[in-house]
DNA sequence: AACTCCCCAAGGAGATTCCTATGCTTTCGC
DNA sequence: GCGAAAGCATAGGAATCTCCTTGGGGAGTT
């Protein structure tokens, strides 16, 4: 009989290519997932891996295989949070993933928000970046998450967009924004970019590059960091320009570079906010509380879709 | 830790309202789905059935749960579905080794034929080159492949000859062509050869150094390209001659270079073409498949070994 | 009050899980 | 090449889990 814990060993092995260092990661024995995934593979009677020298490698009806397991293990770790979460909406934890800049739109707020409402729960707001969310959601350790999307399909999962933030040109130079700046003008420009780690993953990035792709232009930017806040402070000494989503312009430039302006491209760009779950999935009422606010809240100080 | 078969107990009791109902439906002894049950609501840490005089009434939290638990049993059971029905060749993934050259015989048509008898199933040609997919067959990460090979003997592996094709000597210069090139000839002739990446592993070299060796020559090249269209463009361009398979002279002369001509070497040389696989494998149904139209088409453009 | 239905508890047989130890094959570095 | 290392399979034994049977108790039913 087709068991959780054999699609655990399973998967734990696929992703691993190799019994021992998926042992290693579920903290059993070698022997002991090698007789999991035998079982498993005697249940279903087709052969999931070929046993070849060093490691294992997954057959194509293993490739076939996994999309079930990790289904079936979500719907379980799913289960799981549900029964915790209809406990605790009086008394436990409430976890939402959510991209990292989203402080910059009303990250506080919302979690004030919540236990306003819930004054009995603990709020957890997990992610530093869109793509780590992601990663999260498809192995099921979060349930859902507002996150910055450029597509609306992915694989396994129902995307709904909820909002979306107009990427605006940042400069020191008062001459730079007299007019919105175009694919060959931005192609031109001396960028500072942030988010580097997520540099070829970044919605604000995709975006930009499918822009200077449509016109015949390569992105390069001329200098990576890590935090928008950097980026902003260094706009403000003069040392290149940025593009970043409105709503973080609208809150870093006051603070940390006041003579600093903003101006749309054209054509206007968008990095688009979406809240995503697994596909097929019942959202438990803690979810349910933190989409309707964290909604609420971006869309208070963005524009609709 | 939470299991399918808690599952499985917890929604028929659930649906039956009862214990000794849910058991008589799963075929157990009442004590055991009782004990299941009691097991799962320790795992989560909450009561998801009251017991009342006649039989159970599920709490809220139940209600909770059943969705999810719904879920994990279904997406099991299409797991099994799934992977019955991926080796019935209904769906699932076709993955093949082939060598790069093949598409001078009947790479397309051999993909179209299979696809005719199965139009579930996907199907993926893997290779660049001959040598490439054999370090894959090696590593395992391919159960089969057709290839061209030089030897009928290769560590660990089990080569089956299906097929052979003529090496023959092409040229823009009707003179060169009006006998068969022996060794000495070849030897003197300015070579234009493909695969240049391959070069000290290419089948067709190593017949040619072979040929060459015996009657005591050194093979030499004069132009190196990649791809063996280019190799017969440049010998339509009168840059040099080269030696090629026979199909894929017939292949490509007409298209590319309709001047050029081809004669055979004396002796006459060939590639040969074979099914390799890991030894002491057991081949599936989809590798049995491909191997079978694959060898098919090869045969109906070449000679029989 | 007796009866019936249905759950829980206890105890034991058998299956499963998981460990350690060991052997075998492949791969890698010298 | 050849020894060392990596990695899977096998074997045997201890612990755990599963599932059974038997018996007890509470709550409706007659």
């Amino acid at each position: 009989m087709l068991s959780l814990h054999q699609l655990r060993c399973f998967l734990a092995t696929y992703e691993h290519g190799s019994l021992t260092a998926a042992a290693d990661e579920l903290g059993y024995a070698q022997p002991s997932v090698s007789e999991q995934v035998r079982a498993l593979e005697k249940t279903l009677g087709v052969p999931l891996f070929r046993r070849v020298g060093r490691g294992v490698v997954p057959t194509t009806l293993a490739d076939t295989l996994r999309p079930y397991a990790e289904q079936a293990i979500a719907a379980a770790e799913e289960a799981r949070r549900a029964v915790q979460s209809a406990v605790s909406l009086e008394s436990g934890t409430i976890r939402f993933g959510m991209f990292g800049a989203a402080r910059l739109y009303a990250g506080a707020q919302i979690v004030a928000d919540v236990l306003e409402r819930y004054p009995g729960v603990r709020v957890e707001l997990i992610g530093q970046h869109s793509n780590e969310v992601q990663e999260q959601l498809r192995r099921g350790h979060l349930e859902a998450a507002m996150i910055a999307v450029t597509s609306l399909e992915s694989e396994g999962m129902t995307v709904i967009p909820v909002a979306r933030d107009e990427l605006v040109y940042i400069s020191a130079d008062p001459e730079r924004l007299t007019s919105p700046v175009t694919a060959a003008r931005l192609a031109k420009a001396s960028l500072i970019m942030p988010e580097t780690t997520w540099r070829s993953s970044d919605s604000v990035r995709i975006v930009l590059r499918r822009f200077l792709h449509e016109a015949g232009h390569n992105p390069e930017t001329r200098i990576e960091v890590e935090e928008v806040e950097t980026a902003v402070d260094l706009v403000g000494r003069g040392l290149g320009d940025s593009v970043i989503p409105r709503g973080g312009a609208e809150q870093l430039i006051p603070q940390l570079a006041p003579h600093v302006g903003y101006v749309s491209l054209r054509p206007k760009q968008y990095d688009v906010m979406a809240i995503v779950h697994r596909r097929g999935a019942v959202l438990s009422p803690a979810a349910q509380v933190m989409i309707e606010v964290a909604t609420r809240h971006i869309r208070s100080v963005t524009e609709p879709v």
